[in-house]
DNA sequence: TAAGTGAGTCAACACGTGTTGAGCGAATCG
DNA sequence: CGATTCGCTCAACACGTGTTGACTCACTTA
């Protein structure tokens, strides 16, 4: 056979996304330090000296494996960012992108993680700041808006509380629209 | 001297307390996994093998660092709930235990630690329900309460967010209390 | 087809870990 | 005082880790 199945520069690629794709699970489950190099290799089929190979060393495996996702809101008005960000329980519960669970799952252990998230949520807070009604609390209420579902996210996706993993998401959303709602007045 | 400064089984329960709190601080800073006895050991002054030796395992050391602490609700109405849950947040921000800290801090990535805080959250679910208004709700309500407490306990003393740490914290609960009202009516 | 590139493997190193058993020496006890 | 208990240390083992360099061999290219 003169011609491959699969180009070298095919087989290359498809190998690192299998790397990527092993990693990007095993750490979400396990955490950065309990996540292997070799075990991700066996995950992927393949020697862990390829792994270090093609990333150079488990730290920047682990960045590659997350990506940060903005998710900023939109809205102008009270009402509709309280809409806008209880919409985004479909996702915090159930649907969260692995990369995302990655970032998560080892903020508490990995000082690395922690950064991460510390100006994601940052930039999450300057965003729901903006969309607040201007009063000098503004970014302090942003920052209990996200922290609070950051809390939900985790009794829901890593503490797995039945209470919460029982109920539907839109009535967790019913729930806390009128909490949110009072939080985003100035005067509640 | 036939009579020793301090006697053997002082000096004993004096290193073992010494022991213990070390890893207390350790345990709380950096979690279970990069926690070593060899650390231990050095910051109570001591050789490794007798904190092996006092607490048979790694782990057993942990566990006994590790204490529960109830903290359930009392109040019966409404408000005084409320009030009470704010009133915690004094203590969630800055003066934990730190066999609070040690627990939470490896939640999320030791499967042990984890148990535990899942069977204490649920505890404090169930304390927060019984004192809320009936409904069918109640206990998601309560899950609720909890969780967006952890949350912005997680935010303020592990990701140790700026704007959550400039504010103090009764301005934070004041901001919270229309929150939380809402939250616990039935009919929001 | 022959030389060269690069994907992938193999075996090993250096190191830090939890854990163990033998031993020393001071406090206890008869 | 002599025997013994026991707090404590020392040195080591067994193991798993991240990481490395030499090597093989299928694919590419001239």
């Amino acid at each position: 056979m003169s011609t491959p199945r699969q180009s070298r520069a095919d087989r290359r690629r498809a190998t690192e996304t299998r790397i990527l794709d092993g990693a990007r699970e095993l750490f979400s489950e396990k955490g950065f330090d309990r996540t292997t190099i070799r075990a991700v290799a066996t995950a992927a089929g393949v020697d862990p000296a390829l792994v270090m190979q093609y990333f150079g060393s488990k730290r920047e495996l682990f960045t590659q494996a997350v990506q940060a996702f903005p998710e900023l809101p939109t809205a102008t008005d009270t009402d509709a960012l309280v809409d806008q960000l209880l919409a985004t329980l479909d996702i915090k519960l159930g649907g969260l992108p692995e990369g995302t669970l990655v970032m998560l799952r080892s903020m508490l252990t990995d000082p690395a993680a922690a950064d991460h998230v510390r100006v994601t949520l940052d930039r999450q807070i300057d965003g729901v700041s903006a969309a607040l009604p201007a009063a000098e609390d503004a970014e302090l209420r942003a920052a209990l808006f996200v922290t609070a579902l950051l809390g939900v996210t985790i009794g829901h996706q890593f503490l797995r509380l039945d209470v919460l993993r029982d109920a539907p998401a839109d009535r967790i959303a019913a729930l806390l629209r009128p909490a949110f709602k009072a939080l985003a007045e100035p005067q509640g």
